[in-house]
DNA sequence: AAATTTTCCAACCGCCGCCGC
DNA sequence: GGCGGCGGCGGTTGGAAAATT
């Protein structure tokens, strides 16, 4: 592959440009027989018109023995969106978690994946707070945020500073696990409303064309916060109703996250060591409705037991998807 | 089938910190 | 302390490959 200056080109007699495989060869057969190190000599040794840092560049990023190739595992994604969270575009020290993958690559991933993922789920990849419209359609995120929010910085900035939610990285470990759902193939929620129970199956058909629709949550009225998300929303819909499979699939998704964050806010995160990175997948229940619980001011949440939450949450379902009147957002703030 | 556009990533560049002199 | 060499890091980009028209 020719990339960046064509492979011809010189300069003081050293080749740029891509490597060839006979070049590839004497490289490793040098580092194999003395190792590497001294980068500076290792060219001319080696009988390599190169200088020393495209050879340390290439080993380190290309023929380095221990180098995994291939697709991102949905662990790895959400290991460099938690890591990013925490230490921003260090990639080399998240590299350094990830086992077999080089800072050149995760960087690159960052670049033509994630970021773009994050954008699209109304997500700010440098600050990894959702954009200010987001929280505005999640009343629970709302009631949570409201006091705290601080235009004067910028007005996708939110301080977090509070004890409410104390703990960044935790509203983003959330936010990675809904993002995580937009690419799973299988394994992700379904809609078993039978017998009031709403629970979760390895495979639903609902959301099988995903890269059309998207996210649920931006299927579910979230609109009109990025023009990108318009055209998604636009060019889909019949989800905005409260019949429509994907419109319900969409509020079960946002009620799954909500349902976490009140979890977090039950239990302050306490991890302090930055390399501890906190299981996104801890929380893999259904939803077991409880009819005899009445709903309850969402102020009051913060003390709730997480099953007592999770009736209320149902309670409040029920009777969300049994009205005909609710097109598009839930409405949850008629209970706050 | 061909032309055009978009995506992706290998490799470059400039900068920085460390170390030895 | 000052200087230069080196390794390492993060941002950027040229062009191949893939996708779209």
């Amino acid at each position: 592959m020719m990339t960046k200056s064509n492979s011809s080109s010189e300069n003081n007699g050293l080749k740029k440009g891509p490597w060839t495989p006979e070049e590839d060869q004497k490289l490793i057969d040098y580092i194999q027989q003395h190792g590497h190190g001294k980068w500076r000599i290792l060219p001319k040794n080696a009988g390599l018109k190169r200088c020393g840092k495209s050879c340390r560049l290439r080993w380190a990023n290309y023929l380095r023995p221990d180098i995994k190739r291939g697709k991102f595992s949905l662990e790895e994604e959400e290991t460099i969106i938690q890591l990013h969270s925490v230490m921003g575009n260090k990639w080399s020290t998240i590299a350094t978690n990830l086992p077999g993958r080089t800072d050149n690559e995760i960087k690159n991933y960052w670049n033509t994946h994630i970021k773009k993922k994050l954008l699209n789920l109304g997500i700010d990849p440098i600050t990894h707070t959702p954009h200010y419209e987001v929280l505005q359609h999640s009343s629970i995120l709302n009631s949570l945020y409201s006091p705290q929010l601080n235009y004067s910085s910028s007005p996708f900035r939110i301080d977090c500073s509070s004890s409410v939610v104390n703990n960044q990285s935790q509203l983003l470990s959330l936010l990675t696990t809904f993002l995580s759902y937009q690419n799973r193939n299988q394994d992700i929620m379904n809609h078993n409303f039978h017998q009031n129970q709403i629970g979760i199956s390895t495979s639903s058909p609902l959301l099988q064309n995903q890269s059309q629709c998207s996210h649920p949550m931006q299927l579910n009225s979230i609109q009109n916060f990025r023009s990108n998300q318009v055209q998604v929303q636009e060019n889909h819909q019949p989800c905005a109703t409260s019949n429509d499979p994907l419109h319900v699939e969409s509020q079960l998704m946002k009620i799954k996250l909500e349902n976490q964050i009140s979890s977090i806010v039950a239990t302050p995160f306490s991890h302090q060591d930055n390399t501890s990175i906190p299981n996104l997948w801890q929380y893999e229940g259904g939803y077991i409705p409880d009819q005899q619980q009445q709903p309850q001011s969402i102020s009051t949440m913060q003390s709730l037991s997480l099953p007592k939450f999770n009736s209320i949450v149902n309670n409040l379902l029920e009777n969300q998807i049994s009205s005909n009147n609710n097109e598009g957002m839930p409405n949850f703030n008629r209970i706050s």
